[in-house]
DNA sequence: GCACTATACGGATAGACCATCCGCTTTTGG
DNA sequence: CCAAAAGCGGATGGTCTATCCGTATAGTGC
């Protein structure tokens, strides 16, 4: 890939400032080219979908998320690093209202988004296993499914207040425990 | 309130019907109109917002789960109601795509159900109580919460297969058990 | 500095969808 | 059978999305 022209550049930073400023979950590419000063055209070229937009809005937070499984993996209790480990990744997703869907999305990625995202998953994955393996954590659930409670979670978190997240959270980790 | 006049009660019907062949999550009062096989402005005259007709299309749904948080109520032991109230609430929700949308929202509702919801809230809300005080709920949970945790569980439902469920559900339900 | 080309820009506009309004039709009741 | 009330339909204006292409600008070789 070429290095980007100047302007290019330019616009590009724009965008994404602009952008920043609206939900995730709900952009009108439109409202975000005139805030960003910049035409529609400029918008779709760089990024041609709003998933594309999304998608790089939120690889800051895929990159944390992936530096969050690294260090729970290095942990030596099973448990303690599984718990950890949810809770960090509620946080995400709950700070970045577009993680959701970057990581719930089957197409439309980016080679450098899909390389994250299966790390992402199979650091996890072996996270829940170990657990599993050390009878802390219920044996009948897959990766996906944590995955997917999770997103319930943070969707429960958002029908309320920010103030929720404890309460839901030690809910689903309680329920995820075995016995 | 006058009775309906013949074709209105047909026109009614018709647009119901074809409705029920929606996701009441994702109407398209056009398209409704068009397999109705009545014109767009009929079907805006009996419902005046989508959010009306997937009222109307809710209410049986709505009623169920009156008569679901009624029976559990009448149950002897407060941990097995509670159970098997949510549980059949989970289900409730699972089958009507809308009931969520209604629950949840706060404003224009018909004064039915209005009525219908308050209801159904209160008696839920005393079935939670009965179960914490009889301590086999944890009690820094409220009626609100729990409504939210099962929105959240449908979601993740949704997200996946209707396979999940059951894990869901029973993972819900031991995160809200005491201890 | 200049000319030339590849890139990028902007916004007019086509297409999809939503919801309203009003002239026409049907039903109802006397 | 007739008049008035009630209901019907779809043309229409408004909003939003996404594309296309004529114009402008950055980079490059001289």
């Amino acid at each position: 890939m070429t290095p980007l022209r100047a302007d290019a550049a330019r616009s590009r930073e724009r965008i994404l400032e602009a952008a920043r400023r609206h939900d995730p979950r709900d952009l009108r590419l439109n409202d975000v080219a005139r805030e960003a000063g910049v035409g529609v055209g400029t918008v779709y070229r760089h990024f041609a979908t709003a998933h594309a937009l999304v998608e790089a809005l939120t690889f800051e937070a895929l990159d944390r998320l992936a530096e969050v499984a690294r260090t729970a993996a290095a942990r030596p209790d099973p448990g303690h690093a599984f718990e950890t480990a949810l809770r960090a990744v509620l946080d995400l997703h709950l700070e970045s209202g577009g993680l959701q869907a970057v990581l719930l999305a089957n197409e439309d990625m980016s080679e450098e988004v899909a390389a994250l995202k299966s790390a992402i998953l199979t650091e996890l994955g072996s996270l829940l296993e170990r657990a599993q393996a050390a009878g802390v954590v219920r044996p009948d659930v897959s990766p996906e499914q944590v995955q997917r409670l999770v997103c319930g979670i943070e969707y429960a978190v958002r029908l309320g207040t920010l103030q929720d997240r404890d309460v839901f959270v030690d809910t689903l980790l309680a329920g995820l425990r075995a016995h």
